[in-house]
DNA sequence: CGATACATGTAACCGGTTACATGATTTT
DNA sequence: AAAATCATGTAACCGGTTACATGTATCG
């Protein structure tokens, strides 16, 4: 109903996994536990009240799994309501805030793109995406320069170190760009 | 007192800060809001009970500043007992898990350790890093190849993203490495 | 005179962490 | 018999976010 609710990352990585294929909480937690997803949490006590606040909402619908043996599941699939958030949210273009505060968000959300938007979307992400990088690499350059009083050398390596991690993400979606661009 | 409480990592760029000289938490939100250090928060609700929060446990004190003109400042040192917390805390070793989970604060402690620890351990600290580094990135790899399954080519390349980043952190590793070698 | 900078703080809210509870089934 | 796996959840705690309150001094 309400397209602007902001979305916590975990209820985005929630509702991305989802969409792929209905899940129960346990499925989801052993997903997070065992990738790179797992930033957004895997603890029950973050993925459960999560999982009831997205019902709640009416984005996902949980349905009894009628099994005899173990406990019975609940699987998760998403209502149209959720699907139709999750493409907003896929669709969203990128601020230069996002790049500088919220990387991880940006790569959950670019990971679910490829299912949900059009192809010109995801090179509209990427295009941005390293553009943004590429002016955040030159603010780093300025902010090195300019502190010739960085307190030590290892402050000053650190600060070369989120120059360099800006530099390859500016190469890695020059790559991403030219990969997208040839698979038709 | 207790030197394995843990610290948020917060606290510690509040304690690594007033470290270098006493400040205001004023300043110290300054300071946050202008560097890559505000990842770790520059809002008033975060800043003035973590100042409040270090100061009740003996780790910092505040004074006040006699000045006449403008509203009176609180300008935070560092107390013994802080000092010791800090350099504990600097001096850790690194885990698999900081690596993984925690990047940003492991370059959070590096970036203080010019100042409170030896050579011997900046150079003990990089070279960890780089280990952990270089073996993670073997896990995405492996993780790569082990999912062709892969939902969509967007999370692939999302996947890619992450082995790109952790392989330029093993080259600024080694090249950081180089540096403070050199520099006797 | 209004906006901005200086300066410190509080309160309501939200949500993640840790630890615990529960209980069936399968493996050792 | 014990441990691990499957499976869902709750409760206390902690701390960050947003927004607000307060008040002076300076700048345009």
């Amino acid at each position: 109903m309400n397209a602007d609710l902001s979305v916590s990352p975990l209820s985005l990585a929630i509702l991305g996994l989802i969409s792929l294929q209905p899940l129960s909480g346990y499925d989801l937690r052993k997903c997070f536990a065992t990738t790179p997803m797992g930033h957004f949490s895997a603890s029950p006590g973050a993925v459960y009240p999560a999982l009831g606040r997205l019902e709640k909402a009416g984005w996902i619908q949980g349905a009894q799994d009628d099994r005899q043996e173990l406990r019975p599941r609940r699987m998760f699939s998403l209502t149209e309501e959720g699907k139709a958030i999750l493409v907003a949210y896929l669709s969203r273009g990128i601020t230069r805030e996002d790049v500088i505060w919220r990387l991880d968000e940006l790569l959950l959300r670019f990971s679910f793109m490829g299912h949900w938007v059009t192809k010109a979307r995801v090179k509209r992400f990427l295009i941005q995406f390293g553009q943004e990088a590429c002016r955040y690499v030159e603010v780093l350059r300025a902010q090195r320069a300019s502190f010739p009083d960085l307190p030590s050398a290892t402050a000053r390596l650190a600060l070369e170190y989120g120059i360099e991690q800006y530099q390859a993400a500016v190469r890695w979606a020059d790559q991403a760009l030219v990969e997208v661009g040839s698979k038709p």
